[in-house]
DNA sequence: TCTATTATTGAATACAATTCATTTTTTGAA
DNA sequence: TTCAAAAAATGAATTGTATTCAATAATAGA
């Protein structure tokens, strides 16, 4: 009876072989020197059955920086269901952005490249639309902590919707994300310590939010106390056990 | 005697012609469509003879982003020597830098394309280093408002670097502009209105710097009263005349 | 004027993405 | 169980382009 479910199974389990497959293979090798004819032949496939589930390669880099996403997503809604303030929920949530990309560099320049008008426009439509769909659950998590935040007073009602105050907080660390994984950017226009500032803007723009209570981001003992705290009680299981994520 | 030159001065400006060509037709037919053939053949030169400048297409992208990077500075400067607060000064640049990004479409998501790993890593080291030259002249007329601020106490001195100051606003500006840039993405998350929100964070994070005089962001008719005296007194000029920029 | 040097050329090469005619497997009716 | 039709898988051929390089042309300097 159920031989069309099975059938149906066995080609979501083939397509979660190549995306860990095609994960793998640019971790070893970088993004540059993945090729669909390759990739298929590592899971023992023919090049056309790869093609059975990925329109193009952009389709199928689109695919894979999705399935990051969700893994990533679990950790981000960790940070939003923490026992803390909101305001400092709200900062886990640059936090664990930021280690997760720290630890991960592959898997963020590939969300990176994904966002880039060549391999997003090279997607099918449902490929996009599925890793919109990822995007939900955290931006769902984030809203909930901005609304909790509102509700209980800690942070003004400015009469914005939730979605809209979080694109500051959000904008800011892949703003800053990005140009930390550009290679030398930084460095060539001597700023020193990306990550710090991050964690520092991330304060200074929460602080003009006016989300209570207010902190002083100067304060590189209390912020990185903070940081740490959030490192332990949050992200102590990243990069454990059965993680094989894209680290070098 | 200067025929040694002479020679230097045509090569120079067959890169010119190659650049602005390479420019019309990404204009035209996006980046997708550049050809390395084809744009040589549109000057009237062989295939090798561009490579004679360019090492590969990722150099000649990088080389592109610079020149325009270049333009934009020019804006850039203007909007940081504009007769106004230290604040309104600094803002400006947010604006200045949302407006020519909605100006020249292909040209911003060119610049997100460029600092790609696939594309930054593709480019000669020359290259490179002159995207970063090209950086110089923008980033020294921020840090010469910041420094102003802090002389004239607008900006509490937080015993940072000028520079570390600055890549929070920027920051802020490139992550939001760059969400802005990905087609469908804000749509799909339910939030409107993103340069509204962009002009709104980024007052936020200067209340929260607590750079003088404070604004409120949420004022609605302050803040598009700002921007567009901003756009009359700065950027009036932009796309007028010998603008063949990278617009639709 | 002539040779050596340098620059230009574009056809040939190389490389990968994508396609599609062929083969294999699966299905379900007889 | 058998068999024809349908579906899926295959990988060699096709296609599209970036890049190279041997041949040719232009230039410089003796």
């Amino acid at each position: 009876m159920g031989t069309k479910e099975r059938r149906q199974r066995e080609f979501e389990a083939r397509e979660r072989l190549f995306l860990d497959t095609a994960r793998t293979l640019i971790r070893d090798e970088g993004i540059l020197a993945l090729q669909m004819a390759r990739l298929a032949r590592a899971c023992d496939y023919a090049t056309g059955t790869l093609y059975q589930h990925f329109s193009s390669k952009e389709d199928l880099l689109v695919a894979l920086a999705t399935r990051r996403l969700e893994e990533h997503a679990q950790y981000f809604c960790q940070a939003a269901t923490w026992q803390a303030s909101t305001r400092e929920r709200m900062f886990a949530l640059t936090v664990a952005d930021y280690r997760f990309a720290r630890r991960h560099p592959g898997y963020s320049r590939l969300l990176q490249f994904a966002f880039t008008e060549v391999v997003w426009d090279g997607a099918s439509e449902a490929r996009r639309r599925a890793l919109q769909d990822a995007l939900q659950p955290p931006a769902r998590a984030v809203r909930q902590i901005v609304q909790e935040a509102i509700d209980t007073g800690d942070l003004p009602d400015h009469g914005q919707d939730a979605g809209a105050l979080m694109l500051g907080p959000w904008g800011l660390c892949t703003g800053i994300q990005s140009m930390i994984q550009t290679r030398g950017l930084l460095e060539g226009l001597g700023i020193p310590e990306p990550g710090q500032q991050l964690f520092r803007h991330s304060q200074f723009l929460l602080n003009g939010l006016g989300w209570q209570p207010l902190m002083n981001p100067v304060d590189d003992k209390a912020l990185s106390r903070l940081v740490r705290r959030i490192e332990n009680e949050v992200l102590a299981n990243i990069g454990t056990a059965a993680d094989n994520g894209m680290e070098p």
